[in-house]
DNA sequence: CCATAACCTGACCGATCGGTCATCTTGGCT
DNA sequence: AGCCAAGATGACCGATCGGTCAGGTTATGG
């Protein structure tokens, strides 16, 4: 068992660094992030080995928390809606936290819990795509890994703006999402990825 | 008028510094590109003040590139295929160079040449937008902006990926070209960038 | 062919980073 | 109250970065 003042400690920390890591990304500095949470730069490496120790955490976190947020969706009526609120959550995520996107391409996809947490939300996105699909609001041939990576172009469109539109990447979510729909379809020129694809690029 | 080796050594480090950054990204180091280009590192500085002119440079070359591929295009007949080549061109140049969306974020756009480079891909891309909405080929409330950003959020679909898919980028692209048509639009919920939004952007 | 300005060179600088460790402090158990 | 291990601390380390500069080298005009 922890002693109280590491536990509270490492609260500090991860609250911190959260915040840290949302507004500045992923460049912020060990010693910034342990003077928000008021303890020395080695107390930082008591808790988490590494930098990218710590980043992972917080980065499971988040995943952890849009995984459950999609997984309570699933039992609502509509799949449409289902999967635009799951989108708009991921969206929303990479708007608040400059260092989400960062971190998904950076971290190391070896480490075990980010390979989970990774597979969730891969899992997760497939099941909305397949029950969208299923009730004929998307078309046949876009998967859940296109969610994923969709979600990921969504963020980014207006993030050359910076904070001078900060709901601007509302208007190119619903641009994408119904490019989603199944009216005037035409064949895509590429194949979706694959888990494997996936898989691939991480071991790199 | 310069010496012969030092525009010699320009001309090689303009090559190894577009190179490096292509494969590297921004945070290739100095000494790095100077090692590629077969000079000192101190040489490096006097052909360009700091890391930043030497990116500037060429960012603008690339910019200036797009851009004067999308003036060839006004003259071409379709204006539909007019506006998906410059976009596929806008994307195949982040594909091929991880430094150039970093760039277009971080470069102080104080920097008039900058500015000039970007003002003038958005006027390129207005113009080619303008063409495609009057043709009715694309929906009204598309703007050029839009189409900027848009490619952006193309080139960074695939990203997570790495080099695993080479050619993913073009199943976005294609997927969001669709959205752009009239059929089935619905109103968006954010108006768009306007011009404006953009300098305010980049004067922080 | 030579004088010289233009240019190249690489050792050097200060700042910053992630990470370590000897030392001291303190929470918690008896 | 007193002990001791868990934990906090911050000086310190080596690496790396962008950038500088005194001094050596070379292209070039006359």
């Amino acid at each position: 068992m922890p002693r109280a003042d590491a536990a509270r400690n490492r609260r500090s920390l991860l609250d911190a660094a959260s915040a840290e890591l949302a507004t500045h990304g992923l460049d912020v500095s060990i010693a910034r992030i342990a003077a928000r949470a008021g303890v020395a730069k080695g107390t930082v490496f008591n808790h988490f080995p590494t930098k990218e120790d710590l980043v992972a955490e917080i980065f499971d976190d988040r995943v952890a928390g849009l995984v459950a947020f999609g997984e309570g969706l699933r039992e609502a009526g509509d799949p449409e809606q289902a999967l635009l609120r799951f989108m708009t959550a991921g969206v929303e995520l990479q708007a608040n936290d400059r260092s989400f996107c960062q971190a998904a391409a950076s971290i190391s996809r070896a480490d075990p819990r980010v390979r989970g947490a990774s597979d969730r939300l891969a899992r997760i996105a497939e099941d909305l795509a397949d029950r969208a699909r299923q009730a004929g609001t998307i078309r046949a041939d876009v998967t859940g890994h296109d969610i994923v990576l969709l979600v990921n172009a969504a963020g980014q469109a207006a993030a050359p703006l910076g904070d001078t539109m900060p709901t601007l990447w509302r208007r190119y979510l619903h641009l994408i999402f119904d490019a989603l729909r199944p009216s005037g379809a035409r064949k895509l020129p590429v194949a979706a990825p694959t888990t494997d694809d996936f898989t691939a690029a991480a071991h790199r």
